[in-house]
DNA sequence: CGCGGGTTTGATGATGCTCAAGCCCGGTGG
DNA sequence: CCACCGGGCTTGAGCATCATCAAACCCGCG
């Protein structure tokens, strides 16, 4: 239940296997059905997730209601509204379910006990935030700078597990597109 | 000279008279000249900007050369590419001086001893990482659902300084539309 | 005074949206 | 097991938004 969770840990920071268990132990593990929801508008985002198996969407609506995908996760990634977990204060976002889940939970009581415990926990936390900024940025740049079809083909090559188990519409979404526009583009793609 | 640095150290974390007085000696001052470059690409960002006087851009150049304006600095405001100020790796930005500027910086090799010298400095460095993540991803989603038009008007409400300022052309680039546009948007805001 | 960069204006065209309809396919109930 | 939904994807036609290209204008600076 734990391998991925110490994989990804190990990748970026060193721990001994005491140290592991002591993270170990302040995450709680559940399932969540598809469809089912981790975080919904209005209410403060209490965890922070990891996925062990499964895929989460994150997602806001717009002033006209319209749906935006923030982000995909899937196996090994980390999801919650930073702001929310860190401030407390209410969220913007709404985090479902997009598969039958096995997640990772830390609530946030736990954040500042954690980073005690083990402080090498709180390096790995930054370096998380911090990639999650600069890969945020990249992707605002691709959205000003790049045309439909070619945001389309980087989230493609970059990702391809996401095109594969991610509905089409909520990816037009993330893209900024309608779903008329995405089923043209592939449509056109796979012509050439 | 350092009295807006104090300030805006004060909003986010309590500092007492030494401990400011520490942070303060990290800090190079240094004037720089519009049309100057604090950071080139294919460099590594050596300095964590502090903007006491003036105003600076950070910019990109997409793949066909056309330039993206990524963010802005006016005084009190905080200016690098984190990413290769923290990792050491050589930037994709630019930051050039918009006008002539005071700037105080913080060489790369000082970060580590701040946070051991002032403990606190480190919460405030995580929370202005944080409130980049979060601006980015706001600016992100309004790219993504606004029109050209609404995108101008919110960033003409949040900071009409910038819009004083900034020559057009680079507000246009930042909001990822090109020059002509940005001036007919402008002409049916002051019909209306 | 004239040069040159930035802004404006106009005409045209491409990209992507909207609205509407049909299709495909998995899930549900008879 | 089959028929019938209903949601998601596709297709088409017309349209809005914004880009491109070109030219004129404006104004500060040398």
């Amino acid at each position: 239940m734990h391998e991925l969770l110490y994989q990804k840990l190990t990748e970026k920071i060193t721990l001994n296997p005491e140290e592991f268990e002591t993270v170990k132990a302040f995450f709680i593990p559940r399932t969540i059905k598809k469809r089912q929801y981790l975080l919904q508008q209005d209410d403060v985002a209490k965890y922070l997730a990891f996925i062990n198996r499964g895929a989460l969407r994150l997602y806001t609506l717009d002033n006209r209601g319209n749906d935006i995908s923030v982000q995909f996760g899937l196996e090994g990634w980390w999801m919650t509204d930073n702001y929310s977990y860190l401030t407390g204060e209410p969220t913007i976002y709404n985090i479902e379910a997009l598969e039958d889940s096995e997640l990772l939970l830390m609530h946030r009581d736990k954040y500042e006990q954690v980073f005690d415990a083990v402080p090498k926990f709180e390096r790995f936390v930054r370096i998380l935030l911090q990639n999650n900024f600069i890969a945020t940025q990249r992707r605002l740049i691709s959205s000003l700078s790049l045309s439909a079809e070619d945001r389309y083909t980087s989230l493609a090559n970059a990702y391809p597990e996401i095109i594969r188990r991610i509905p089409q519409h909520m990816i037009a979404s993330y893209l900024g597109i309608t779903p008329e526009t995405l089923s043209r583009i592939r449509k056109q793609l796979i012509k050439a």
